[in-house]
DNA sequence: GCTAGAAATTAAAACGTTTGCGGCATTATG
DNA sequence: CATAATGCCGCAAACGTTTTAATTTCTAGC
């Protein structure tokens, strides 16, 4: 049995509410008591039991984070700032990984309200957010983390992927390409979507007509990418460079390309998202769209601190800047 | 205010401990109030307070698991086995990250104590282990992952390190190599030391002097790699073989090794541990020794579980196959 | 219709904290 | 010296559950 408050209060002779007060500190208490206590609940070996406390105060000290891969190094990067940064605050995370399941999602919030955490930020799986926005509605604040709901009351920390997928396909066409190929993620996906009409747009801009083989969809795994590559490069019209949904993909998609007999960059260019840790390996060298992964991991815990403290203000909006990073997986046509 | 089982007490007008019970359902209630009593509950949408049935029955349904470095691949997999398994049973996992620093780990535990967590999973950042050997005696149980403690009384799940080791030297001698320099992580780690020894042993066996200058000591981490590579190049006494401490390490090796306008596998032979998803990549193909980590992380919340319903129980030790697995970046000489 | 026994329900304590309120010393004020 | 003000501390309620023991209600057997 571990050594509570009382053990205390009876080894001190005084009340526990006056261990309790010596031992939060900001309570009027005698400095002489405060320091008598402390040292006892030092020698006893007092740890502070926070379950109890949370009942009390209604305040957990503990946030969720809600994401759909981790086996994707986008997410641990992004899992190091949130984490980082509720540290720093005194608050633990939990990690809930959906495996791209809605239905997991849905059980994970659930569970993490039943032990009322005090703010979930989270990546979602799908487009269906209902779940979420309810729940930062009525029982606890949300934060959603590189995803933009379409909805505008919501806090979102993301960057802004319409932009990204732009800069991607300007990029290719100031090389020359022409023929160029979409093989993105989740097709629901939030974030596929920007992308996806950031590439279109671009495209039609410059008057250059979409062919719909051209797009193919499937999940943001490597395994998705390889396979939708296969698909692409069986029929008759080859593209010259291909636009990934994200890193992972992308490597998928070299690695068919490169099964295939064909040459990155000189057959086939490829671009993908993210800018994870393997994307600068000498081997690889894949030319990407930075996203500031760390950083919006921490910024979602500050929006979200913020919530916590005052819980009617407006919602929170940050829209973070992609950047192009040339490496050597695109060449000039 | 959230609904309580007090609210749905009133509601019904039965007193809370039928509530309770109608819920939780393990204990004898006419079946028409059980079901009348849950319709109810569902309308007035309660969710069970976790907090407060965690400090009546003292036990959280939660784990903490430590990492020294999410953002090694290596982790999140492990993680994914941990979180998987844990949320099958019904238990919720926080995610801790120690950066390598051992002040944070005392730093987690202290606070994965305090939240009263029914178990840890934990990679130790060093060799220094006596607050998790305390905590696992006097708190609350413990169980080492990918780690295999010197006390004998403690529970863990590994991959034999020394074995692996073992396998991936003379797979190495066997190739006709006879310079091998060991590129390895922290020194102190009780991983690296298994892995040296093995690498050590082989070479003594077979009569191979070892050069001091070949063993050379960092972080598991890809820049260490790189950068203790960097150094062993520019003496003089080039190795025809680097067994590198895991595989990010031995990304770090390989850049370095091109970097030098040497080549893999033609100059020098390298080898990683771990086989990470980036080792098979087309463009890495890596030779590695696989670990099975999703296995560890699922294996250790078992063994966990274990000690959780039956707390006076032997420690349980685990020790799981390495494997060769042979790529592209070793050839013989 | 009575009673024994089983089944269903209730009352209340317990888990380990925090905190508002009241009371007692002690000190300051007039 | 009496009173007011202040500083410390104790009492007890509260947080939302579970659970033991006690009590009521039901069922069945005669």
């Amino acid at each position: 049995m571990s050594v509570t408050i009382k053990d205390i209060a009876k080894a001190a002779n005084v009340s526990y509410a006056t261990v309790s007060r010596a031992l939060s500190g900001h309570s009027e208490i005698s400095d002489k008591t405060k320091k008598k206590i402390r040292k006892l609940a030092k020698e006893m070996g007092y740890t502070p039991n926070a379950i109890a406390k949370g009942l009390v105060t209604k305040n957990t000290k503990t946030l969720g984070f809600i994401v759909p891969d981790i086996t994707n190094p986008f997410f641990p990067e992004v899992a190091q700032g949130v984490e980082d940064c509720a540290n720093r605050n005194g608050y633990q995370v939990f990690l809930c990984n959906t495996s791209w399941k809605l239905e997991k999602e849905k059980q994970y919030l659930k569970a993490l309200y039943g032990k009322r955490v005090d703010g979930i930020v989270v990546s979602p799986t799908s487009n269906d957010i209902t779940h979420l926005v309810e729940a930062d509605r009525n029982k606890v604040p949300v934060v959603f983390a590189a995803y933009r709901p379409a909805i505008a009351d919501c806090n979102f920390v993301a960057t802004d992927d319409y932009k990204s997928a732009e800069i991607a396909a300007e990029y290719l066409l100031k090389l020359g390409h022409r023929k160029i190929a979409y093989i993105g993620g989740q097709q629901e996906s939030c974030t596929n979507k920007y992308r996806l009409k950031g590439y279109t747009d671009v495209l039609k801009k410059h008057d250059i007509s979409l062919s719909p083989s051209y797009i193919k969809h499937g999940e943001f795994r490597q395994q998705s990418g390889y396979q939708l590559t296969k698909e692409l490069l069986i029929a008759n019209d080859v593209p010259t460079a291909i636009l990934a949904g994200n890193d992972i993909i992308a490597l998928g998609v070299i690695q068919a390309i490169e099964e295939f007999g064909l040459d990155v960059p000189n057959n086939i260019s490829v671009v993908g998202f993210d800018d994870i840790s393997f994307a600068s390996l000498d081997k690889v060298q894949l030319t990407t769209v930075f996203q500031p992964k760390y950083t919006t991991g921490e910024l979602c815990v500050e929006v979200l601190l913020q919530k916590i403290k005052d819980s009617d203000q407006n919602p929170t909006h940050k829209m973070l800047e992609p950047e192009l990073v040339i490496r050597r997986t695109c060449k000039g046509i």
